[in-house]
DNA sequence: ATGTTAATTAACATTATTGTTAAATTAAAG
DNA sequence: CTTTAATTTAACAATAATGTTAATTAACAT
């Protein structure tokens, strides 16, 4: 599997996006403070933080007994590296769209 | 599931996201076309169409007895916002790293 | 009408994913 | 050295995802 597409099935469960959107809006933190995304087991997010790091998603700090999580920023740039180099065509396609979409607007 | 985690979703299998490639660069194909993506049957191919299908991924057109499909610009593009969102934070980490890698070339 | 082409849906087996509770690990604190 | 705290691993059940072949649908061509 290429790697960007491990790194969309990671980010592909609900759960593990949302931990990864806390880390980015509240930087590194402990495993347990991650619990707050959802009710759910320490186990569980345990898991999911897991599969995230395989991916290449975080990244893991050890202080003491804590676990402290980061995002790779190397993983949420390979994602907008990806949609911008196909940018011309997405650019083009909304811009003709929203040309479309004024001309209707001068119809009426 | 939020939307884009289910654009992650859908791209986050092997197949799908080589069948998104492929409408990228070629544009506008058939189901059957896309088949050679990998070896796999009609049935499976269909099914994932319909998994991109439903995320939003992609459209469908139809022509006479074939299934034309083509990318959504827009689901590429919120790809790209959402990466553009945390710019701040993974350019500056990013700088800070070839920074602190400059710094080690020069100490050899 | 009959056959051909393109694609999808149905039915089923196999494997993966996700969650839970219980047990184990690791490090600090008393 | 025993207890507490934070997290992970193990074991297991339930559900979801993926692939296959067979059957069905839809449109065209003869």
């Amino acid at each position: 599997m290429s790697n960007l597409s491990s790194t969309f099935a990671a980010l592909g469960d609900a759960t593990r996006f949302a931990i990864v959107e806390k880390l980015l809006q509240e930087g590194e933190l402990p495993a347990g403070e991650l619990r707050s995304v959802g009710q759910i087991s320490a186990p569980a997010i345990s898991r999911h933080l897991k599969v995230l790091r395989k991916a290449g998603v975080v990244e893991q700090r050890i202080d003491a007994q804590r676990r402290l999580y980061s995002v790779r920023p190397e993983a949420v740039q390979a994602i907008g590296s990806w949609s911008m180099s196909y940018r011309e065509f997405w650019q083009k396609s909304l811009d003709r769209l929203e040309m479309a979409l004024n001309q209707e607007m001068r119809k009426k």
